[in-house]
DNA sequence: GATGAATGAGCGTTCATTCAT
DNA sequence: GATGAATGAACGCTCATTCAT
């Protein structure tokens, strides 16, 4: 066999692992998983993995990046190609929304790890959480009878403003200094102003 | 001693147990974290962990529903005294922002397990994410160049933009419908909708 | 109070504990059984069997020893009283029933586990068994002086003529009837009878 | 390596971790006992018991079943080459006493304990000494039929029998010396002759 | 003396990794 | 190169025992 033909092969082998990987990683998180349960996946042995990856962390890290710099990639590719500013986000938005439809669960899998602790637990969280949504919902639809807002879609809205407050976990590991709760109170008003006025000039 | 006092001690324990558990969990995550440090940061032995809880997983669950329970309750008790609707948003994006200053890392124990899994993939994409932010404030930059778009914080904005992104895949959870497709079509033009003028009526 | 009341007292709990001890090791054997179910059956805190017991296995071994020391005293006084060597060793059957009626689990109890218990345990109970051998060994030389028995090996015959008691437990096993003790009585006749008269036509 | 090679080798270690956890569980009893010793003294790690026993427990029932199922099947075909019944009987004696030697402390191991290690086990050999009863109560009902026999019942008569083996448990423990098969050989004429003459003087 | 909360040695079991074939 | 049987470090959990109250 010529080498051309061992490396194709070894290329298709990898490529199989880290399916195999992304699909049982995904379904049980990092650490349900055993790598026999990959390696069967995968339709080879469980030593054969340890021929392309030195162990199963370099095999989950190799699979996450393997899927985000295809994402990434299609993210940044998205954004040469539209006319205006608005085409871009639109473009961007459009390529998240295929790469979210083709890998779902990634985000849920580098998101609540006790998803697999507890199914009780994750159940009793994603019910608190529906319960701000209705807060907020509740409190949009009293804007919008006050015609204080305009007739948005009141859930949509009430999802949008509770996954703005990320921002503030996400600021505050960058953001670790003195001024803190300074620069929080102005994020907090730049956010709402965001969101209550939009980003359009009128 | 009297009776009051044993269970005030018992309760005073039970506390310093979640506590410990909280601080371990938040740094190593769940499954990097063993019973026996969470013991040692308690200041007790190992088997009395186990007086006060049935095992790991169920001390895990305590430990976060106690501090989620704190934080739906200071968010549910925040919207009850605003007299407008806009009041009561502050209110709780307020409640939301002391909750996170408190306990920063908690999120982030919900989220990315892979954190405490390779230190290096977690920076990698932190990496990725903030050239994406990047990416965005060009565009935006762009829009208000073009005057477009109005002077504002195109950082904020953009993470607002990216966040809002994580909308496709809660609601994807609940909307396993054939014509998905179509509703992502029409939530996302309700999603750039916000994004672009806002809530407010004109 | 006086000492005596005290010490009184003393040998009340003394007997609580083993009577808590021998229900809760017969029902559970020695591993299964934990300290704090006997100290529950008998009603005090689980620290108090340290006052009167050294540790686990002592406890069991002194419940052993005063099960068996009753029990050996009763087949001893029953040899007693007998006119000849057929009424002494039906006198005995009598009081091994008896003994087998109250404590149906014992034997089952103590086949095995305490030879890795307490090896003194073992020794002991080995020595009463022989005392008992030599009893009935004394009884059935008496026998053949008298006449009335062939010139068999009295220890082996002394031996089959203990074992078969085992039937008691073996068979009260399967017959949890009312008229248990009916069966029983005739059951040993029918023993002695084979064992008298053997099996063979003549 | 060819597969039949394969589950030979496998077959042999099964049978190597079964000698070991026979030694080991003998000596030491089922709780005593710890997988780590059974390992090394079977030469392997300890990890590879779980590669041929899902645990403990099964590993215990699995190294009485495979010893019983051969002493039940040896008692059984002692039984088919007896010309009368009392061949047969002797035949029966002889397997028991040969399989006693080998497996001297056996019983004394599986008496009581496993009552508690699993139900199954427990009812499993109960049926087999049913089955051995039953069998006996054949030859004895044949031996009636005949009129060899006086008619005594059949079942009494064979529970004695068989408890009445007993005896080889408990003397070979006095008598552990070099000769102990040829008193053996006495020891099963004279309680033979026991239980098919009786004691009394005729 | 009596208690029961606290303890920690000890063990069964898992599973990533290795290496002889 | 591919394999999977073997390995043993690691950890959650138990429960007899202790000792402060």
């Amino acid at each position: 066999m010529q080498p051309e033909n061992i490396s194709e092969k070894k290329a298709e082998r990898y490529e199989d692992i880290i399916r195999a990987a992304f699909d049982v990683f995904i379904k049980k998180g990092f650490h349900q998983t055993k790598m026999e349960e990959i390696a069967r996946k995968a339709g080879i042995g469980k030593g054969t993995i340890y021929e392309y990856f030195p162990g199963k962390k370099e095999l989950f890290c190799g699979m996450v990046k393997e899927c985000m710099t295809w994402y990434f990639d299609s993210i940044r590719q998205s954004t040469e190609h539209g006319e205006n500013f608005r085409q871009k986000l639109e473009n961007m938005m459009d390529a998240h929304i295929k790469f979210a439809m083709h890998a779902k669960k990634l985000t849920s899998l580098m998101s609540h790890d006790f998803t697999y602790i507890s199914r009780d637990l994750h159940m009793w969280i994603m019910q608190g959480q529906k319960k701000m949504i209705g807060l907020v919902e509740g409190i949009l639809r009293q804007g919008i009878d006050e015609g204080m807002l305009r007739p948005i879609d009141v859930h949509l809205a009430a999802v949008m403003f509770l996954t703005s407050w990320r921002i503030f976990f996400a600021e505050s590991v960058f953001n670790d200094n003195e001024d803190a709760e300074l620069s929080l109170e102005k994020m907090k008003e730049k956010t709402l102003d965001i969101l209550f006025h939009g980003i359009m000039n009128v």
